[in-house]
DNA sequence: CATGAATGAGTGTTCATTCAT
DNA sequence: CATGAATGAACACTCATTCAT
């Protein structure tokens, strides 16, 4: 492409342009993992230049204080998979129990089991002491992955899967258990022995049951219940 | 009077006691509120004298440190319910979905509609900080729940009325909404618009529901699905 | 003790309130010396503390902060002289060659000869970057100053002691001098070998000399013309 | 055009030699400027060299540190008219009244009215910090402009227009009101409303009034009084 | 027992200075 | 020669903790 011929790989500008991006992720990432690891107060801005390479002063070069730090780094794991996953919800043609099972399977493998999944701990934990920042978060993020589920089980009610029911809170029971998952991952199961560990694909399995069938007797899943299966557990 | 004689002004043994308790209790309640406001680092030792109407110097007459103060607030708000709550599961003898119905309306009037409901936050904000008191929360709280909410489960699968299921992480699935909807309140509910209000009884009465039968079109609830009725909605 | 009865070791109330005054008293002397010295920006807060006899944070117990410590120290030494050097004037009998002396006098005995004479200096260097302390400097210092010095040039005029002129700058013909004095006192003269100093007594003497008579040789000055004594050099 | 032919742009050495002189030089206005307003510590390196349009990089290939620059700029502006009022003093063959005037009158044009004139205000408040440049200042300002006043008035005693005096506080009685004069132009004029403004021919002419003939009224200037007229009040 | 003045280690932030490109 | 990214020493300010009264 004649274009790129122009900014050849040796050219000063790209190689700037590059750096104007690597830095800040850089920092972004030690940031995230020490704002989740201890909070946003006890996270000295040092410690994060430090983790990330550089030293404390270059971390004011790309970010105007530490509060500044902290809103980039929930914004920035905010971009979102809600275009793709809307995308993906649009074309399915499975059943709506497939679907939900899905659903939960794409949120372990982008969400849960990657950095991303700090930030609901993040959120919870300061949304408080910032709450320009809460409603940022519940605006770009809770809305939108509200929206995605409801349309779920709209669509699984219309055709006649699932029976009808309260909407919004039924979006709260697909929700909560994630949430709480990734929270515990990264509060008690951080800080702890092992042995309170929560296995993923047990606990998101038992979730996909549960929402399908609830623990009552009677309503047994039938044989080809989606059986699901995370890909890796993670890290 | 005759209360009053029992504990006899001149009597000064007796009213340093009282005090002993009186004022460390106000100070917790101080303390619970603001750790669970602003979290443990932003919230200032200062500002929980003033609250508690006592002087910066009297906190450190009952606390010998504020993390100290905080591991006392922690540990004060988990007394727990637990020998009740046990007794109450001894002598049941409704249906087991009966019994699940009355504990989410118990954890409500005990735990989700009180103070206590801010503890959860604070563990998962803080545990990570503060392994011991992790360490101490599973101990006390995590476990000893979660054994009750598996004997029932155990119960109902005893009895036919569920059916067989991992019990652990059974368990999470009754836990996982009510710990979830106390963080929520807690946080994005307590710092933006009321729209992002949770309606408990809905939301309780949703989980009962998902809990029993889930969302499958097939599994719907019998007419004599278990009614829940919380008696109030909170302070 | 008789002394000590007055103040009554035992009264915590009256030593409480003498402290009050006291300590705030003793920074703002070390912060006018040091602001004087080195200018506001070069003075460090742990240098004015220290020089107080205090720690860094008791200087923050008093003044919210630098700029306010900084604003404390002009205000201060402002309090001023106006209300005396007016009755002065309104109950002044004597020629107005012999208030003009008198004038200059008191200046330095009340402001040249004591830390006041800092100020100015002070003003001079930091009002473009304290606007809103060269207008309170202005409205506070310069005008009632400048008002006091025109009322003895109108007296002169009406009582045909001096000749007709424009007041307002007039006014700065006795104080131009007197300030350049202070000035030159808190920078060259301070910083230098001792051959820069200027001696009050002849400064001051040469400018009455100049202000009354003026240089030319028809104009000399009569046999009893006002002579300035000044009663010490001080510091 | 022949003045162009002599820095022929290929002659490389040329080049380099205008680039030395014309980069520090507007770099040093650009600094002057900014020391002036806000004083050396307040005053930033790197917006004198954006002022100068250069980096902040390039600030330092001509300065080794702000404190050079610093002095540079105190040096540069201090090169002096005074080989040239040397000069005109020699030549001078009218009164010494007229003298003192065009004395004044020469010092607006070339100090007062142009930056130089921020100067005195920089030394003011800085020779504390910096007595090295107290003393450049000191021996090639004060003195040699000292001496030239002082030539002037030892002129007019020797000539009988003056009266006998101090010749060194006689001296500080023309240069006290002008330095204030330029001090007060940088600092409580350039901070405030513009009623404070001092208008340099009134001031100056009251000036030589005074200097020649006094306030008292017996003084009165002759018809012939040296009339002072600036030739534009700057800027 | 209660106070609040005093402390000083610790933190976020700035800015002169360096140096690889 | 010019740049601007990177540095780290230095500073204003905070706040848990102490202790004399």
């Amino acid at each position: 492409m004649p274009f790129d011929a122009f900014t050849h790989p040796t050219d000063a500008n790209a190689r700037r342009a590059r750096r104007k991006d690597a830095r800040p992720g850089e920092l972004l990432a030690a940031a995230l993992d020490l704002f989740v690891e201890k909070g946003y107060a006890a996270t000295r801005v040092e410690e994060v230049a430090t983790r990330a390479g550089v030293s404390k002063g270059t971390l004011f070069l790309y970010f105007p204080s530490k509060e500044e730090l902290f809103k980039s780094v929930v914004r920035e794991h905010i971009s979102g998979h809600f275009a793709t996953w809307s995308e993906e919800i649009e074309q399915f043609d499975g059943s709506s129990q497939d679907m939900l099972r899905d659903c939960l399977q794409s949120w372990w493998e982008h969400i849960g089991a990657t950095k991303a999944s700090g930030i609901p701990k993040l959120m919870m934990s300061e949304a408080r002491n910032f709450p320009e920042l809460g409603a940022f978060y519940r605006q770009e993020v809770v809305q939108p992955g509200s929206a995605l589920v409801a349309r779920i089980l709209q669509r699984g009610i219309t055709r006649g899967e699932f029976r009808p029911m309260d909407l919004e809170y039924g979006v709260y029971m697909v929700l909560a258990p994630l949430l709480f998952l990734s929270m515990w991952m990264h509060s008690l199961e951080a800080c702890g022995d092992p042995t309170t560990r929560i296995e993923p694909e047990k606990y998101l399995s038992t979730q996909l049951d549960m929402l399908l069938y609830g623990f009552s007797a009677g309503s047994t899943a039938p044989d080809d219940t989606p059986h699901l299966k995370l890909e890796q557990s993670t890290q």
